[in-house]
DNA sequence: TGAGTATGTTCAG
DNA sequence: TGAACCTACTCAT
């Protein structure tokens, strides 16, 4: 589930099993190949995350990963790892943890410099406890599109997905059509205090939770922890959990958007 | 077995 | 705005 909460699950996963160890870096796939090679037998030295953009660093060189839509990470311990699929686009492994991933949309080697340009075109990341709303709000307070479509762009807040789109607007209780000129300050800020509490949350085990428990179904409790609850996304067709009304599904510049028309005026 | 779908981004027109 | 990219999974046939 590759936004922002897992991104940076990620980095902390990788960061706690390899920095400071030498490593052994392939791409089974063979596309990331030559510069896997480049990296082979050398130490990870930190890794940073902003938004849906995780960074690997060795040193100087830093190898900037994007998910898109289908990639993954899957992590054992090195001693029950299985051999890499052959789609495997690169593999990370020490004495204790192999790491392998999947069809990333990027996975590319840069320098410091192509890391600043990759975050100079992304908002603040409300994950990070210094960002700065600020620049998320004079964006959004000019803009006559829609919050529902804001919310989700990069280059305004940086990690927000579909998922969290949905679920930060449904906590909310505001309609996703309103302009974002016409979002009231508190009702920015609030937004903001929930996708940075949601994200936070989130990033500890790399699942989205937004569900109060108080408004989960018997069976969902008894299943907590392995259900995917969600108040509006993908429960389109499905009684809203607070007021009972069916939730919506409909389009959004081109991506599908949930919500509950009674509850989100 | 094949079609359809998905938490995303980028590029051509 | 629509298509392309990339992979795993579900559902219908």
């Amino acid at each position: 589930m590759p936004e922002g909460h897992s991104i940076r699950h990620y980095a902390t996963v990788h960061s706690n099993a390899f920095v400071g160890t030498e490593l052994e870096i392939t791409s089974p796939q063979g596309r990331f190949a030559e510069e896997a090679s480049k990296l082979n037998g050398r130490k990870m030295t930190e890794t940073s995350a902003h938004g849906k953009h995780l960074f690997l660093h060795f040193d100087e060189d830093i190898v900037h990963i994007h998910l898109g839509l289908y990639g993954f990470f899957t992590g054992r311990k090195s001693s029950s790892a299985k051999e890499p699929g052959k789609n495997t686009r690169m593999r990370i492994r020490n004495e204790m943890f192999t790491s392998d991933l999947t069809g990333p949309t990027r996975c590319e080697l840069i320098d410091n410099a192509g890391r600043q340009d990759k975050i100079s075109k992304l908002g603040p990341d409300p994950i990070h406890n210094d960002a700065q709303s600020e620049n998320a709000w004079v964006k959004i307070h000019k803009s006559s599109k829609p919050i529902g479509q804001l919310l989700m762009d990069q280059s305004i807040i940086a990690g927000i997905g579909n998922v969290y789109r949905a679920e930060l607007l449904f906590i909310s209780s505001y309609s996703p059509y309103t302009p974002g000129k016409e979002v009231p300050r508190h009702v920015f800020d609030g937004l903001w205090a929930d996708a940075s509490r949601l994200l936070i949350t989130g990033s500890k085990d790399g699942k989205i939770r937004t569900v109060a428990d108080n408004h989960l179904t018997d069976a969902e409790v008894r299943l907590h922890g392995h259900a995917h609850n969600s108040y509006v996304y993908k429960r389109a067709g499905n009684p809203c959990r607070v007021c009972g009304e069916l939730v919506r599904a409909v389009d959004m510049a081109g991506r599908t958007l949930y919500w509950c028309s009674s509850c989100q005026k």
